[in-house]
DNA sequence: CAGTGGTCTAGACCACTAC
DNA sequence: TAGTGGTCTAGACCACTGA
């Protein structure tokens, strides 16, 4: 019937387009309701599966919020919110075009600590993996990576080689990653943390930690501590 | 024809659960080619624009990869992602059941100092509105906000009483959020952030600084300054 | 009740990929 | 060239909302 133009934009990013311009426009602002589905259909001259994919996305991405029976309304955007990616170290330094350096700090196997059978999922006292590395950036210290291993999960930890390629990238690929939890804080380095990381104690560090689960449950739990004014994490979000 | 099931999940959300089960299980596992579109159809008994929106649904969530003349594929999940989202410290205070209280510490309008009107997109030497207030959660300091805003976009900032509405409250009233920038790091507290907030000058505190974006243009800038060992970002996500 | 969005079909043409 | 995903249509039935 109508033709599909070549070489163009789908034509629902094109009635995505005419929305989102609409919203950052202020011609339509929070709670205003938009053109239905059907006036939408009317105006673009496309079918109604096509509107509803372009209305569908939208409030998928948060601009728009709907509502059966009602409408397609503007969505109040209260919230900063943005996809935060926290990158393997050596692909974060790679991409600035930077020099990583990985130095093996500890490498071994050792009973579960208080309160480190719990992160892992494991029994209390159980054996697991543990590494330190200290992780450079042109030679500067950037990044202090503390980690115990899951041994149930990557049985041939101890023996891999850290300085050519990151627990991180050897986990993700002996064990492939499902799902993780992380929290970001500021904290004092203490004074083992400081020595390593070039610092004196008490400087303010950005740290993350981070508990990475597979198929087979928690793998690995990481604290990467970073110094606070080396390292930063930043975002944006668009409407 | 086949009719379509009552009170229960939509059919696509069944391949997905199908799709989403396989990869969690380990059936299939990084860079496995999935099943095609028209086996998928042929297996469920659905149409292909059911299959498709599927898979595509599964492609945005980052769970597999689709390649025209290819096929989908498991996606590497190299990246913990997740959405990040900074609350109104109002409400994230009432939600954890606790007091909030305000005190407006500074609010004026003053002459844009060095690097404060780029931030704002306006001229060198500008007049902009200016506040500080501590934000205390049962009577704790939590959080240090000092902030700029252009007198272009809520030309009645001075006249509010923040005690009562925050200003991010304010603003996002006033002039609708469009898009925002932030950035997260560790530093420590000056002699000045460290009264207020109750700490030592030098003791690590968990820094955000956003950008807010309206129609309008840039509507402010904040500064929000949070003792390290009180004020802690979390998120996870899942495959 | 009329209008809205939620879901679904059975076709179709196209661009792309791999063999 | 055969098979893949990318897009699109013109219908359809449904659940829900608001007047």
């Amino acid at each position: 019937m109508t033709e599909i133009p070549k070489e163009l934009s789908p034509r629902y990013t094109l009635v995505q387009a005419h929305l989102r311009e609409g919203i950052k426009s202020g011609q339509w602002t929070v709670g205003d309701r938009l053109p239905s589905e059907s006036e939408l259909v009317a105006q673009f001259g496309v079918s109604r599966m096509t509107v509803n994919r372009a209305l569908r996305e939208l409030e998928q991405e948060g601009l728009i919020r709907r509502q059966q029976g009602a409408g397609s309304f503007v969505a109040p955007l209260e919230r900063v919110a943005s996809t935060l990616v926290i990158r393997d170290i050596h692909e974060e330094i790679a991409a600035r075009g930077h020099r990583h350096e990985a130095e093996l700090l500890q490498l071994g196997e050792r009973r579960a600590r208080r309160g480190e059978a719990e992160r892992l999922g494991l029994e209390a006292g159980a054996r697991l993996f543990h590494s330190r590395i200290l992780h450079r950036e042109n030679g500067l210290p950037l990044q202090l990576e503390d980690r115990l291993v899951n041994p149930a999960c990557a049985p041939d930890y101890l023996a891999q080689d850290f300085r050519q390629q990151t627990p991180t990238a050897y986990l993700l690929q002996v064990a492939p990653l499902t799902g993780a939890t992380y929290q970001i804080e500021a904290a004092a380095a203490n004074a083992e943390e400081a020595q390593a990381l070039g610092l004196s104690a008490g400087d303010p560090c950005l740290v993350i930690e981070r508990s990475s689960r597979s198929h087979g449950g928690t793998v690995t739990w990481v604290r990467l501590v970073h110094p606070g004014a080396r390292h930063v994490l930043t975002g944006s979000f668009e409407a």
